[in-house]
DNA sequence: TCAGTTGTCCAGGAAAACCGAACTATGTAG
DNA sequence: CTACATAGTTCGGTTTTCCTGGACAACTGA
């Protein structure tokens, strides 16, 4: 695991469109889902474990790196693991309800089927 | 221009993450703004000078096609042209708030700077 | 019929995503 | 201290997707 400071950008730096494709993606919805539930954060294994995806974890840590450059969480190394948290309130003051309209639909579209 | 029968998937076809995906590009996202003005429909061409996209017009034919098959645009064969609609109140009642709440994202980044 | 306009298809090159394998960093047991 | 386990990252190659110019097809109007 690799010691360099993790780049966040600050929230003038997230745009619509980074934020779109971030969430574009089933895996990485379905982390964004995970981490809204979870205030304190959660590490990469646990988050995977709770949804349901067998991703390589080459993948996982870029999936997380693609959520943290889009500015949707905030990561942080505790020891060995890392850290990840929603940045929602953020997300929120700059896009107010984007976040939960998207999860809602996602929670939508899973229940109608 | 081809005449073969152009593929609208139905409602329940309709994907969280093929929504986002599809809205998850600049030029796409001006396009669906545009058209959520225009509530009778624009051509390609009228919808590309409308937003200010120096655009190749084999891309945006690639860009309304990926539209339309996320579910996000109907269109219709009007004589040499092709007339698109946003979905507006189909989307509406599969994801309620989804659209406006992105494109309402959009326009506070565009004037936040 | 001929020219102009609108859009699609195709093929290439460029960019991005995916994933196994090797690696780094930290923690823990003996 | 050594050895090992765990959590993530980096690297390289493969696959997939995206972009775009150019040829083409469909319609319109003169």
């Amino acid at each position: 695991m690799s010691t360099r400071p993790l780049f966040h950008p600050d929230l003038d730096g997230v745009t619509i469109v980074g934020v779109l494709h971030a969430l574009a993606d089933p895996v990485r919805l379905a982390i964004v889902a995970e981490l809204r539930r979870a205030a304190d954060g959660l590490n990469c294994v646990e988050t995977m474990n709770r949804i349901h995806a067998s991703t390589p974890k080459s993948t996982c840590s870029q999936h997380f790196q693609i959520l943290r450059e889009a500015g949707l969480i905030r990561c942080e190394r505790k020891g060995v693991e890392l850290t990840s948290k929603l940045r929602y309130e953020e997300i929120e003051s700059r896009f107010p309800g984007l976040i939960d309209s998207i999860l809602q639909a996602r929670d939508r579209e899973s229940t109608q089927h």
